[in-house]
DNA sequence: CTGAAAGCGCTTACAG
DNA sequence: CTGAAAGCGCTTACAG
C-alpha cells in the first residue's frame, strides 16, 4: 500500500502541487474542472495529508488541546468527549490529552505549546493554583471548565462551571433540614483555588442557613476513587457511628462510602443518607440510587468549546459563564 | 514567550544544528563538553522539540497507534492506561487514538497511517470482521487485545486474549451446577469473529457438558450500556419472568440487569443470579458484589506491547498469546 | 567530534 | 485561475 503525497497527486493529476494543496484546503480560487480531476486522482489514491507537514507550515492555523486529568473519572470523560462532538464545525483543530490525576497539567500545556505549536487550551477537571502561573507569560486563549476562574490572574484564562458553592449549600440544605445534623463531609484538601472548595464552602453556609456549625472532626480527606472512599469511610465511621448523613465531593465516592457502610452493616438510607456529586450514568443504576448533585455535561462542553472559540477567532474577552445545575433527589437519601 | 527552535539553541551555544539534534537524540558522538554546554542553553531556555517537524523527517522511526473503541467502557479504559504505562522504555512512540463504539477502527488506521506514517497498531477493544480486509495489503505489525486473531487471514495481525470460550463454559457452569437451568445470555449480536462469538460458544459448551441444550430464546441482544442493559432486563423478564439466571457478557450490562431486576422487584442473587464479564472495579463495589470472569489488563497491556515491539524491533512473527483469566465469585451468583 | 547541505510534505506569498 | 519557489523545524547522509 504505497502512501501517496501531494506531489503524486500533482503529478497524476497533472497540475501543480499547490493546485493541489488549494484543492485539499478547499481554496475558492480553483477551476471547477481542475477541483474535480484533482479530487478524483485524490479519491482513487485514499490520499489523506500529512498531518505533521501540515503542523509544520501552518503555523497561523489554530489548534486546541483538551487536557483532562483523571482517565478514570467518568463524568470527566463523558464531558471530553461532548465536547469533541461541539467541535466538529469549529476552524480550530482539537486534540485531546489525558493525563494523569497526579501529573501537573500546565507542564503538560507548555509541553503542548512546544511539541505541537498549540494555540489554546481547555483544561477539564482542573485545579487553579499556584502551578498555574507557569501559564501567566502565555498571552494564549485557556478556558477552564468546571472551576470557576474569575480570580485566577491568569489574563486570557475564561472558565465554565456551575455554582458549586450554591449547589452544595442546596445539597446540604437537604440534608439538614430532613434532620441530619451530625453529617460528614467526603472531599479532597480544604485548599483554596478549585470547585472542591467551593463545595465544602456550601457546606458551611449550609450550617449557617440552619443556625448551626459544621462539625470541622467530620470532615475527611479522602481520594476519589472506590477503594479510596471505601477504605476513608470504614475509617471514619469506625471513629464516629453516630454519623447519620454523608456529602460526598463526587459520585464515585459516594459509591465507595455506602458499599463500606454496608459492609459495615448499616443502611442506606435507613441508617445513614448517602449524597453524590456529579451526576454520573453509574449513580443513576447504583443500588440504591444516588442523590447527586448533576452538573449539565452538554452544556459545559458546548460553552466551554464556544468560550474558546469567541477567544481564538473574534478576539472576544474571556469570561466565566456559569450554568445551571440540578439537584437529583433519588434514593441514597432519606 | 518565545518558542525556541533548534537554530536558536545552535546560535546561542555557538554550534550547528546538526550538534544541538546530535544532543536532542542522546546520540553517543558528541564531545562531553559541548553536549553540557548545549544541554544548558536548552534547559535554560525550555526547549521543547517541535514534534511536526521531527515526525516528518524521521520517516524510519516507529510510531504505534494505540486504537480503542468505545471510550466509556472502563474495561479498555484500563488496559489502555496501563499500555501507556509498559511503553515508557520502548524505542516506538506511542499514541492513543480513542473512537466511538460505532466508529470503524481499521478505517482510523488507514487515516492515522497516512496522517501520521504510523507504523503499527494495537487494537483495544475491536471486532475482526470483513471490514478488516482494507488492512490486509499492510505490511505492517498490528496486534489485536482481548480478541483472538488467529484464524483473522491478516498476514502480519498478532493477538492478546483470554480464553473467552473456555472462561464462559466456567460461569455458565457454575450457574448450571448450582440448579439453574432457565439461563438467560445477554450479549451482542452472535456474528462470528470476536471475543462475544466465543463467550456463546462457551456458554452452549457448558449445557452441553451437563447434558442440556441452551434455549435460544433466552438470548437476548443488548447494547453494551447500562441503559442499554437495564431496557433489554425489563424487556426480556417482562417476557419470560421464570429465567433465574443470567450471564452477562459483560459487568456494565450486569448492573444494568440487576438494576432491572431490582426495580420489577426481585431480588439479586436470591431470586435471580447474575454473572459479569472483565472484572471491573465498579463490580467490585457494586450492590451486589458481582460475580465475573476477570480479565487480568496489566498481563494483557504488557503482552500487547512486548509482542508488538518483537515484531518492530526483532522482527519475530505475530503470535497469539493467550492469558490466564480468573472466575470470581462474589455476591451476584448463589 | 563537528558542520554544511539536502530534503521530509506541505502551505503561502508572489508573479503571471 | 495557476505555478515556481521559499520555507516551516527538524534529521541525516556525507565530508572533513
Amino acid at each position: 500500500m504505497k502512501i501517496y503525497t501531494i506531489k503524486d497527486i500533482a503529478r497524476e493529476a497533472g497540475v501543480s502541487v499547490t493546485t493541489v494543496s488549494r484543492v485539499l484546503n478547499h481554496r475558492p480560487d480553483v477551476n471547477q474542472a481542475t477541483r474535480e480531476k484533482v479530487e478524483r486522482v485524490m479519491a482513487a489514491c485514499h490520499f489523506v495529508g500529512n498531518a505533521n507537514a501540515r503542523g509544520l507550515k501552518q503555523v497561523d492555523s489554530d489548534l486546541v488541546a483538551i487536557i483532562i486529568r483523571g482517565h478514570q473519572n467518568p463524568f470527566l470523560n463523558a464531558l471530553a468527549e461532548a465536547m469533541l462532538q461541539h467541535t466538529k464545525d469549529c476552524k480550530a483543530a482539537f486534540l485531546t490529552e489525558y493525563i494523569d490525576e497526579k501529573a501537573d497539567e500546565f507542564q503538560t500545556a507548555l509541553r503542548l505549546l512546544h511539541e505541537k505549536r498549540v494555540t489554546g487550551f481547555i483544561f477539564v477537571g482542573s485545579r487553579i493554583d499556584e502551578r498555574a502561573q507557569v501559564l501567566s507569560g502565555l498571552d494564549l486563549p485557556m478556558v477552564f471548565t468546571t472551576v470557576n476562574a474569575a480570580h485566577s490572574n491568569l489574563p486570557r484564562a475564561a472558565s465554565v462551571s456551575i455554582d458549586d458553592r450554591a449547589m452544595a449549600r442546596e445539597a446540604a440544605g437537604v440534608l439538614l433540614s430532613r434532620g441530619h445534623t451530625r453529617v460528614a463531609v467526603f472531599g479532597a484538601s480544604r485548599a483554596d483555588g478549585d470547585s472542591l472548595s467551593q463545595r465544602y464552602k456550601g457546606v458551611k453556609d449550609a450550617f449557617h442557613d440552619a443556625g448551626l456549625t459544621f462539625d470541622e472532626s467530620r470532615y475527611v480527606e479522602t481520594r476519589f476513587s472506590l477503594k479510596g472512599a471505601y477504605d476513608s469511610a470504614r475509617a471514619f465511621f469506625a471513629e464516629k457511628p453516630d454519623t447519620t448523613a454523608v456529602f460526598t465531593m463526587s459520585d464515585i465516592v459516594a459509591m465507595g462510602v455506602i458499599r463500606a457502610l454496608q459492609d459495615m452493616g448499616k443502611r442506606v438510607p435507613e441508617d445513614v443518607s448517602v449524597f453524590g456529586f456529579d451526576g454520573t450514568e453509574t449513580g443513576k443504576y447504583f443500588i440504591p440510587r444516588l442523590s447527586t448533585v448533576e452538573q449539565p455535561v452538554e452544556e459545559l462542553a458546548e460553552q466551554s468549546v464556544l468560550v474558546l472559540t469567541d477567544m481564538l477567532e473574534h478576539q472576544v474577552a474571556p469570561r466565566h459563564v456559569v450554568v445551571e445545575a440540578t439537584l437529583r433527589l433519588r434514593e441514597s437519601v432519606k
